[in-house]
DNA sequence: CTATTTTGATATGATGGATAACAATTATCG
DNA sequence: CGATAATTGTTATCCATCATATCAAAATAG
């Protein structure tokens, strides 16, 4: 396992010396039967293409979960949406900072703790969220629906949460 | 979606306000439903378990990818091999460097290129392979199976390389 | 022969992830 | 109550991964 997002060259010239049945493609061989493998260049692949939906917004993923998050569970501090994620507190402070400072969410000081920040989005981040959705849904998701029917989609999913929980 | 290799806390203690029928579980809601998020943490997961199996030879998923392509595909040179697998190819050079002080590959001069390298194994190097495909095999991928049955992992392993190539 | 391309390599920058430490605040409990 | 411990957000810092530009040596193309 390895796999970056780096260029596909395919199938480049052939060497030239004369020499004989030489070249030929490289077999990845059992590689391509462990988990490991596909699931990394898959996921590579999805977060790319997320990316490229994204564009016009400007989201990563990452920035993008998060948005998600606030607006399902508003007014929860940083170290609860942040451990949900599995993002580390310490990084979470940059991330938070960007998006403040778009003004996609904000940090509230807390009365009963003021240690903590309520975090809640703007308006304007519930506007950039709703129309990121729908960037995501026409684009994104519906291509993988396209590419693995609905039913392969969810039975996906539901392995791969499977994995993520009780691995 | 962001999803790191963080340890879970899981269910923490109350907050002391007595206040009322505040806290409670953070929600994901959508992010469950998008392919990236569980794809992600999947990952995580697999590789994390692929670290813990192959602690004591010491072997990354990234380095025990190329030990496998060598195997397969003796006496290519880095070019071949890093793009294969995604890794580019300043950053295969230290890669490299690090197999080949541990005596797991050689770089051997071409006589036909003199620019560039043949890559094999040595003996140690296949003698490490065949221990780590042991521990892979017995350890991980057993896991897996008894996770999700060897039907349904090969369903998962063929739509993620579907994923990966056609997306 | 000259110009271009390819190969391995170096330097370097960007990004993500991880740990230690700190001040402010809150909780614990003797 | 008051001393101690724990929590929250934060900073600084380190490490690994990834990406780009550039280079010398060698090979190829025209």
């Amino acid at each position: 396992m390895t796999v970056s997002r780096t260029a596909g060259d395919g199938a480049k010239a052939q060497r030239a010396t004369g020499k004989a049945g030489e070249n030929s493609a490289i077999e990845l061989g059992e590689l391509a039967e462990m988990l490991g493998y596909p699931l990394k260049r898959a996921q590579l692949k999805i977060f790319d293409d997320f990316l490229r939906c994204m564009a016009p917004l400007q989201l990563t993923p990452a920035q993008f979960s998060v948005l998600l998050l606030l607006e399902r569970n508003p007014g929860r501090n940083q170290t609860e949406i942040a451990t949900t994620l599995g993002i580390l507190r310490p990084n979470f402070v940059a991330m938070l900072d960007s998006l403040e400072n778009r003004e996609l969410c904000a940090r509230v000081r807390s009365v009963n703790d003021r240690r903590s920040h309520h975090l809640v989005l703007t308006d304007k981040g519930k506007a950039v969220l709703a129309r990121a959705k729908k960037l995501v849904a026409a684009k994104h998701e519906a291509r993988l629906n396209e590419l693995l029917g609905p039913a392969n989609r969810a039975a996906l999913v539901a392995m791969l949460t499977r994995i993520a929980e009780e691995f």
